[in-house]
DNA sequence: CTGAAAGCGCTTACAG
DNA sequence: CTGAAAGCGCTTACAG
């Protein structure tokens, strides 16, 4: 509903000046010119088609775009899904594409008729997200955590259930625990890392750099983490993939090498969708719901930029932890105490235990009763 | 460029009359309605923003949204990868929320601001494509094929490899081979359920219907196919999946079921991208570049509303059968001749035939070395 | 059912 | 570096 001219009143400057701003006419006295796009961003301004105002909410990446990886698509889905109660469409827009090197980012999405922006960003360029929070120009970033408290984001918190998972690999008597992770890493990816060094920290395993691997997130990527640590003489006994395709591509890879899991090695897998259940054995896996992560993001934008609500979206949702098929204890030559003072037990006795511990039965444990996690 | 002002002068009425067309104004003459937005579409007219004029390409489902499948994700990465070329950005439009009741395809996309638009579409709403393509709005169809020579489309053919496939089945002795395909086809999967019934027909076999099985394309899809199939008392001794995520479900159920691929069954999978990798055996699979179909499609139709080119795109990409290891004789006890007059051999003796008559070496049989289609 | 005219949104040459 | 004014794009009340 915001025209140039309104911006001009509130903005104390002329709708020349506001249309100057708007469009990075470098004439425009930088100040003037944030002042301006400050005000735009704030009364949600687009330039209107006529008498018809956009409904484009812009999907982003900071960094490369990996529209085809699982996560990316789930998302998507339920980006889209949340767009449609306010009949909103999504455009994906590439910002190094298109962001002209003098424009803000608030400036290069006010010129693209965004009302709102859903950000996807990695680790290096986090700081993106901050100035376009700063800039008051509506968005919701998608899986990363900010302290500022004026930006929005919504994430699945992975580190809590990560530690719970190596603990898990930890009480079958597991003691040389290998952790594979995506080349550049997200914050996803850093949880999940952090969460693998609190558990072996817990239990006074030191960690081992050499056999934390660093690979492309795709099913290639997967095989040669496997392949890796096979070669390796000093042979871990478990491993924590902590992203879906290079769990997958892993256990395939497993199998052509004869490995089999989870009598030789245990396998735990992470899982933003159902890719746990592509393979065989079923992973044991850290999960957490991508498409919800989505459709809650774009939910509150929408609601956001048309005004239905005026809270801040500073929203983390509880991932879970799910005990498959891919997770036993290490073979018997290999085995050594699980805990100082507690002597390692019987593959499925030691199953059942940790069932016990949780309350559950033994049949508890698998597929069908899942163990999820409860907040600390 | 198009203003309202050039196609009123080219349609021969007022600006008011266009302006009133083009936003669907029940007053005015559905005859005049319908000259306006034709010339419309034909000069490419989008709504412009003070002097600036839109890039958007839009998305659109002609049925249910599928974004999540591995088709789509990798259509739509090819699809941007293709925009990127002209700085175009990608729509994602819900036509089945947003057109209204009165009002034209056209219509629609002009109003929502869009210069071309991508299409899928399932068998059942094929004709919505003919009614854009009568309209002449810029547009492509992806994996469809028409005979009116005013729809612009982009396929893979996928029924003569999928024939070739299951000739392949036949040649290693399978006589009661099965079929699976989603639950609402498009022309993909009717395709491959040509290509399936042609190879029957071509070696005498009678289609039974009682084995061909339809569900949704889903992991839990393919795992209930697989149930089906291993719960008959008359048991098939192989499979032709006509989609990835069919395929990897039914792999994973044998697994859990204690079904031997591929000494107990053979499969035949579908890939539109990596998914055959994704489980072990690695899938025999009809194969097609679905990134591929994405980036010729939005590629040819950026140039199109550019004015880079006025060809019509009519193309059809050839698949690939690549021969893996989810694919063997049927079981002794099973093996019956393969053609008339032409006795049943052993396993591998079978594969090896098949690798030289088709100019292979026995060795040349496998992954790494892809028989891949020559069109007919 | 159609158009001339008024009027808002935006940008841009011109003036300062 | 900024603004008043001209002018295009579009829509809409008003007239016929």
């Amino acid at each position: 509903m915001s025209s140039v001219r309104k911006i001009a009143e509130l903005a104390g400057v002329s709708i020349t000046t506001v249309s100057r701003a708007l469009n990075n006419d470098p004439a425009v006295k930088p100040q003037t010119s944030k002042k301006v796009l400050r005000v735009a961003s704030r009364v949600g301004y687009v330039p209107s088609i006529g008498r018809r105002i956009t409904t484009n909410i812009g999907f982003a990446y900071t960094q490369e775009r990996t529209l085809t990886h699982p996560f990316d698509s789930a998302v998507m889905e339920g980006v889209v899904r949340g767009l449609d109660e306010h009949r909103f469409d999504l455009v994906i827009i590439n910002v190094q594409r298109d962001k002209r090197p003098d424009e803000s980012h608030a400036q290069f999405f006010l010129r693209k008729g965004l009302r709102g922006v859903i950000l996807r960003t990695m680790a290096a360029t986090r700081h993106v997200c901050c100035t376009i929070a700063d800039s008051e120009f509506p968005h919701v970033v998608i899986s990363e955590q900010f302290d500022a408290p004026n930006v929005n984001f919504i994430d699945g918190d992975s580190r809590h259930d990560s530690a719970r998972a190596v603990e898990y690999l930890i009480s079958l008597g597991h003691r040389r625990i290998a952790f594979a992770m995506h080349t550049i890493p997200d914050r996803d990816h850093l949880d999940r890392f952090e969460g693998y060094r609190e558990a072996l920290a817990k239990h006074q395993i030191s960690l081992d750099e050499e056999i934390v691997f660093r690979y492309p997130f795709t099913l290639a990527g997967g095989g040669t983490v496997m392949e890796m640590l096979m070669s390796r003489g000093d042979r871990p006994t478990a491993i924590f993939l902590a992203d879906p395709l290079l769990g997958v591509g892993a256990v395939k890879k497993a199998h052509e090498m004869g490995v089999r899991i989870p009598d030789e090695l245990s396998v735990i897998g992470f899982d933003d969708t159902d890719m746990r259940h592509a393979v065989h054995p079923t992973l044991t896996a850290v999960c957490q719901n991508a498409n919800q992560l989505g459709y809650e993001a774009s939910r509150w934008l929408v609601r956001a930029v048309t005004g239905a609500t005026t809270e801040p979206l500073r929203k983390t949702i509880p991932t879970f932890f799910e005990i498959n098929q891919s997770t036993a204890p290490p073979p018997t030559r290999l085995r050594r105490p699980a805990n100082r003072g507690e002597q390692a037990i019987d593959g499925t006795t030691a199953l059942e235990q940790y069932g016990k511990t949780q309350g559950l039965g033994s049949r508890g444990v698998g597929r069908d009763a899942n163990i999820r996690s409860a907040r600390p």
